[in-house]
RNA sequence: GGGGUUGUAGUAGAGUUGGUUACAACGCUGGCCUGUCACGCCGGAGGUCGCGGGUUCGAGUCCCGUCAACCCCGCCA
């Protein structure tokens, strides 16, 4: 037994082949699989690498033990490789080609009977998450953490190249002032206190520039404590990046090409084209500020053809400002009644108030509206949204956003509906000249649509200072997204490195200089001490790698991740603390029914 | 906070109009088998039908509540 006390494994399973024919090897791994032919036993080994057949003569002494071995038994095993006989190699398998005939057999440990079998595609994700150690062992999910691993070892190695330094920022940090909720930490040493887990590093990178680090990245983990999606985890990480002394166009090439490299060494796929697309087109054209370019359907203006034309809800709209757009349905045959409505009740989540349609049938365009619209305009209406081979024409009219909104909606659903989505490659887009500034009507305030150090284009920033109500909505940003198929991969912005801009900016923001100081404090201080010209950007690592995985849940490539309820099912945190934990922090929980 | 889907042996499912002892598969287990690779064959064990209440002579099935997982809206740069 030598041979396993000492551990010496010369080889993965996964990585014999006919290459070590006739060598003897030893083998670590996992029982995958076991069928026992009486004299013969047939043992799938399996370790990180993949599966191996591994044959055991129950017979003789030193592999005797084949007939007590079971599923997820750890073992060691010397035996030589052998080429499988005619007819007995194994297509399925990349090992098939050979097998290893046990020369010894030892059973480093024993496993429970495990509550599902490794691999088994229809366990319940409660289940899987429960014994999250034992569906580490399935194969699918190992490829996607390597694929993980891979990138972040390419974007390190990249950024090194272009001269980034990567530092480390804490997690113990400040709450912010605005943005998601906050995960805090009650301090002991200062009763009463609070950290915040960081929501980004977004303050810390900037006043590493002011530092003078000048190019910094990190894999940075963050924290929101906000609710859950198949998208958003309460902690998920960034890959986070901040430079000094350049403008959009030096962040843009310098990720794309980044970009680029990702998906060249982590996929061996060359990326052909990224182009580039204005917010308002974007919105207009997709219905979104991050179009999925795979759907073919694109928006289509309406409001001019319409104008005038004595219907009165386009009349009315168009009067308030609103627009009239409209999506072509990509099929020839006419589609039911119910089957628009069915499309209507969705899109009024989004505000629309209905669809109006138009077909064409026999030459005669139908609509529900053709008392007030006339042949000949639902025909030039019709001849513009429906190129060949498409077929009834969907309008909405309402507010520029509603519009954009419901459309997009629809534009998405009837992507997949009509399987329009063509998968086989991924499309890039860099979406940019976002608006600076939002109005909330709830709080009758304009916000920051990035954040409030995020630097308007230098033709806007004379608007920005007026702080003219018919303009600030116009001020657009040096802020860029990065897109793929509908996913936002990456966004950024130019910060404000000019304090009179930032005055503006808070002004337009409604903060007194007073209420700037006191909300972001030491920050905007730090500002005024000589802070170069600077921007960055950040990815979103679990969405990057869940897109090149070909998965739809960034569960899937985190290796303990949390259910829609922000838990553990596997530690079952969070949890109750002993209450001398609370005592010393001087904290008590309230009982929830009396508060 | 709101809406939706699901919940039946260890796992994933079937279960008729409410009607005798709740099914077959995979896994587990005992036995047989020297060429299997979804091994095969013979036998066996395994159930608070998520939980709590209600209707009924009788509930896996109908009703109410509740819990959990997932998806979506709100929320989240």
């Amino acid at each position: 037994m030598a041979f396993v006390s000492e551990l010496k494994r010369t080889h993965y399973c996964g990585q014999v082949s006919l290459e070590q024919r006739d060598q003897t090897v030893i083998l670590m791994g996992w029982v995958n699989n076991r069928r026992d032919h009486g004299g013969l036993v047939f043992v799938d080994l399996r370790d990180r690498e993949g599966v191996v057949q591994v044959v055991l003569d129950p017979g003789k002494e030193k592999t005797a033990v084949a007939k007590k071995l079971r599923n997820e038994f750890v073992i060691g095993i010397k035996g030589k490789v052998l080429a499988r006989p005619d007819g007995m190699v194994n297509d399925k398998m990349k090992t098939g080609a050979i097998e290893i005939e046990v020369e010894e057999c030892e059973i480093l440990a024993e496993a429970e009977t495990p509550p599902f079998v490794i691999g088994d595609p229809n366990v319940s994700e409660a289940v899987r998450l429960k014994y999250r150690y034992l569906s580490l062992r399935n194969p699918e999910l190992q490829r996607c953490l390597k694929l993980r691993h891979e990138v972040t070892k390419v974007v390190r190695d990249a950024l090194t190249d272009e001269g980034f330094w990567e530092v480390e920022t804490p997690i113990l940090y400040k709450s912010t002032p605005e943005g998601a909720r906050d995960y805090l930490v009650p301090s002991r040493v200062n009763q009463g206190d609070f950290y915040a887990l960081p929501q980004s590093p977004q303050t810390l990178k900037q006043l590493l520039m002011v530092g003078g680090i000048d190019r910094y990245f990190q894999i940075a983990r963050c924290f929101r404590d906000e609710d859950l999606r198949a998208d958003r985890q309460p902690e998920f990480s960034q890959i986070d990046l901040e430079m000094t002394f350049v403008d959009e166009d030096d962040i843009r090439t310098l990720n794309e090409k980044l970009l680029r490299t990702i998906w060249k060494q982590v996929k061996g796929v060359d990326i052909e084209q990224i182009s580039t697309i204005d917010y308002n087109v974007a919105m207009a054209e997709y219905g979104s500020d991050k179009p999925d370019l795979r759907n073919p359907m694109k928006i289509v203006e309406c409001t001019d053809l319409v104008e005038g034309c004595g219907f009165k809800v386009f009349d009315s709209t168009i009067a308030n400002g609103g627009v009239v757009r409209a999506l072509g349905l990509p099929v020839k045959e006419t589609v039911s009644r119910s089957q628009i409505d069915k499309w209507m009740k969705v899109i009024k989540s989004d505000g629309a108030g209905g669809i109006v349609w138009i077909k064409k049938e026999n030459g005669e365009y139908l609509s529900p509206v053709n008392k007030f619209l006339s042949q000949e305009l639902l025909g030039s209406i019709y001849e513009r949204v429906c190129p060949e081979g498409y077929g009834t024409v969907l309008m909405v009219s309402d507010t520029a956003n509603i519009v954009s909104r419901s459309l997009g909606t629809l534009r998405g659903l009837l992507g997949q509906q009509f399987d329009l989505i063509d998968t086989s490659k991924d499309v890039f887009c860099w979406v940019v000249n976002f608006p600076l500034l939002d109005y909330d009507d709830k709080e009758n305030r304009w916000v920051a649509c990035h954040h409030p150090f995020t630097m308007p284009k230098e033709d806007h920033v004379e608007a920005l200072k007026s702080g003219d109500a018919s303009q600030l909505g116009k001020v657009q940003a040096k802020a860029y997204d990065l897109v793929c198929n509908g996913n936002e991969l990456a966004g950024g912005s130019i910060r404000i490195h000019n304090q009179e801009i930032q005055s503006a900016m808070f002004k337009a923001l409604g903060l007194t200089e007073e209420q700037a100081k006191q909300k972001f404090g030491y920050f905007v201080e730090a500002l005024t001490y000589g802070t170069p010209p600077h921007g960055g950007i950040a990815w979103g690592l679990d969405r990057l790698v869940m897109i090149l995985a070909g998965t739809d849940a960034i569960r899937d490539v985190i290796a303990y991740p949390k259910t829609a309820k922000a838990q553990c099912l596997m530690s079952e945190s969070p949890s109750k603390v002993d209450p001398h934990q609370l005592l010393e922090l001087g904290i008590k929980v309230l009982d929830k029914k009396n508060t």
